[in-house]
Parts: structure tokens; C-alpha cells; sequence
DNA sequence: CCGTATCCGTATTGATACTG
DNA sequence: CAGTATCAATACGGATACGG
């Protein structure tokens, strides 16, 4: 499923570089998170995040509509209405990865805390 | 296997930011990589990685002891040997998360290209 | 409500030079 | 070779105020 081509790793860790800086934005995965059920108003994604400004919230929407991981819908309504919604994309990303990292560390926490420990006690 | 406790997302939220900052630093992961096989001695790290600055890869290295994701060996010799290595918990995130990103961005390299260019055009 | 513009504090990266 | 110290550049997150 995934072949290691590179001897020396090299392929390999460009590929993951591109795939990690999708994820490193600190608020682009929690806000596909926010997204993975129905569409949001911006509104509604910004509280979703809690305390996040409108600047920070734009940047991360425009990286993930850039990636195509989420699409943009607006109304010409009287009151403003936009919505953000997931592309297959964007809900494979989610459902792969970002869904990894979580399990990751819902298996490990322990580990992890207790790994912390001992290294500041070291 | 891994329940959505709640609701509205946000301890799950906070779990997964948990796990992604272990990720989010540029050099981290791809030590991770570096390490997969043997241990390696410092300078072998840092030829691994490119061009990586000292201060940096000792950055990158402290924080992947920290938190116990990688051993740090030192061996009383002439000429200073040091050799990193990865733990069990730092081969489960290298199997588990890392593994899963790679895997992601192989199987879908061509539609994040294609709705990359396709959000810049329009 | 949606989105942009401006300004700021901090964190991260990195080059360089130096010590054990 | 291993690791630290210092300094510069910049990217990032954020608060605020303003415009569509």
C-alpha cells in the first residue's frame, strides 16, 4: 500500500511534509472537525472553535477552500447567510489522519502523560 | 473504538490539538522518519533531514525526549558518540498517525493537485 | 452577519560562532 | 562529533476597528 522507494527516506518525507502542513495550521483541523456534520454558517464554525478572531478564522477558511478541503456557499439573502461545508476531500482527510491522530492519543494518553513524567523528573 | 463523547466536539477537539502538537513543529516528524531503522547518532539525524539547523535539531530532539517518543544513548568515548533512537511510543505514532498522513496524501495527491489548481483559477 | 485592514506580541526558524 | 549561545528574520496567532 505504500512502497518505501527511497532509500534514505528522502520521497517519503516530502510526501508527509506536504500532507502535515495541511494539519499544521493550528485551527484548519479543528475546523474541519466543526464541519464534519452539517454545513455552518461562519458564524457557527467560529463559536464552534471558541475564542478565535475573525482574522485567524478567514486565514483558515481561505488555506482550506485553497486545498480544496472545504467549499464556500453564499446566499443573496437579506441578512448575509455563507456557508462552509466539506468536500469528499476534505471529509477524507478527515475520516483518515485526523481521525488517526485522535485515536492515536485516546490509546496512548497514558503513555504519553506518564512518559512526560518521567522525563521532567529526570 | 473511539467514541464521540461529545456533543458539540470539543473534548475531542482538545484531544486531537493534544496529539497534533506532537506533529506540528516542522522538524519533528520527519526525525520520526529518520529513526524508523537503527539508531542514529546526531549528525546522522541532521544529514537526514536536509538542512536543519543545530539549534533547531537540538529544539526538535528535547522536545521528542520530553515526551518520550525517542531515547537519547551516550556513549563515553574518544570521539563523542551519541545515539538516538525511537521508543515503543514514539514507533506507535510513526505507525499509527504518521503512517496515516502518508498513506492519505498517496491516495489522494492527485485530487488535493487538482482542487488546488482548480481554487486557483477560479 | 460577513469579511477586510491594521497593528502588535510572541514563537519558530535559522545562520553563525563558540565550548566540551 | 555533540551541544550551547547569541542575534536576526519572519511567520503565526490575535485584538481591534472598520467597511460591504
Amino acid at each position: 500500500m505504500d512502497e518505501d522507494r527511497s532509500p534514505d527516506g528522502l520521497i517519503v518525507d516530502c510526501q508527509l511534509r506536504a500532507g502535515l502542513e495541511l494539519l499544521a495550521h493550528t485551527w484548519d483541523p479543528l475546523v474541519i472537525v466543526a464541519l464534519r456534520g452539517e454545513p455552518l454558517r461562519r458564524r457557527a464554525v467560529k463559536d464552534a472553535l471558541g475564542g478565535v478572531s475573525d482574522k485567524v478564522l478567514t486565514e483558515a477558511l481561505h488555506r482550506l477552500l485553497a486545498n480544496g478541503l472545504v467549499t464556500r456557499r453564499s446566499f443573496a439573502e437579506a441578512p448575509p447567510r455563507v456557508e462552509y461545508a466539506l468536500t469528499p476531500l476534505g471529509r477524507s482527510l478527515l475520516d483518515g489522519p485526523l481521525r488517526a491522530v485522535g485515536a492515536w492519543l485516546a490509546g496512548h494518553a497514558d503513555e504519553l502523560l506518564a512518559a512526560q513524567d518521567a522525563a521532567q523528573a529526570g
